[in-house]
DNA sequence: TGCAATCTATCTACTGATAGGTAGATACAA
DNA sequence: TTGTATCTACCTATCAGTAGATAGATTGCA
């Protein structure tokens, strides 16, 4: 496998897990079993890995969307496809979503990451603001808001918490606001 | 003032802005004019002030409580003024809540703080189910665990995109929960 | 040959942490 | 009242470890 995306795969899961500031170079090596000075190579500096992680992750999210807008017809099976990609993450790869880890930590992260991470809830809430728009909703925005704030606030006190029923009560919710 | 108080309100402000790995001591005892030694004496590890921390928040978060439920007589008026707690938070001192912030990092933390984060959320949600309770709701604690995770999430995406309406959505939603 | 990718070796800055010392306050016994 | 002891809260000085980062050599493939 190309060694960037290695270096990618290996330095989100484990952001995911234990946030941007507690990822070193130096792991991310050891875990590859090469040296730290080579992943300045492909990543100068932590700032470029770290906008080229969120960038991807966004990008994938993003394609995730578009393959669920044209596999399932309508809004309500489209925000339950949304509901399971987070679901999947957390309950089969013990993952919470990226950008509300980073997120979370947003005042401490390089500017460059956090225009990725805010461009990340944007068109998330951009796309669920269309379902629910096509659902009829009075507020489809607020919807969209409210659905984002909930699935990520319940991955991360889920993994936290070593507890998915709370996740589970948030999908809950968010499938039962669909009548 | 205390100086233990004071290097824990310091810590306080700046994990929820940065998380825990971007807090040193050395920041927190040039911001109080002292030498980061001198930390070592009140706090003599990392892991020590961390779950000092949070068991203080933690405390702090349910004496709110205990007030909110001898001053207000009824569940409606006592989530909403739950909610207040938060929005307070975010919107006059733009910060996250310390437990969100630190959930979110948590497979990195010293056990000792993971103890404290989870009975913060533990505590929350027995809060939250006792009010969801009185209201006669069908699952008081389903009802909670959505209300924590809705305003936990929406703080994050809020502070991290500097963007209020994704709060004031969520908090809309947990108040429009209680007809 | 030439480029891509990795290496070795090293740097500076900063991390949490420790040892040992000191000024000032307090307590108490002679 | 004085002398001694103890305690608190800080200090200086320093440590080993690790952070991100760089320069320049080396390897191996096209």
């Amino acid at each position: 496998m190309d060694s960037a995306t290695q270096i990618l795969d290996i330095a989100e899961r484990r952001m995911r897990q234990t946030g941007y500031n507690a990822v070193s170079y130096r792991d991310i090596a050891a875990e590859m079993g090469i040296k730290s000075a080579s992943l300045h190579y492909h990543f100068p500096k932590k700032e470029d890995l770290g906008a080229a992680l969120t960038r991807r992750y966004s990008k994938k999210f993003s394609g995730a969307l578009h393959d669920i807008s044209s596999r399932e017809p309508t809004p309500e099976a489209r925000i339950k496809a949304f509901v399971d990609i987070y679901s999947t993450a957390l309950k089969q790869r013990r993952l919470v979503c990226l950008c509300a880890v980073l997120g979370a930590e947003s005042e401490g992260l390089p500017d460059r990451v956090n225009v990725e991470i805010k461009s990340f809830f944007d068109q998330n809430i951009g796309w669920l603001t269309q379902q629910y728009e096509a659902l009829g909703k009075a507020s489809p925005a607020n919807h969209a808001k409210t659905a984002l704030s909930l699935l990520s606030g319940a991955m991360v006190i889920s993994a936290s918490s070593h507890d998915n029923s709370i996740f589970d009560a948030a999908a809950q919710s968010v499938l039962a606001g669909l009548d």
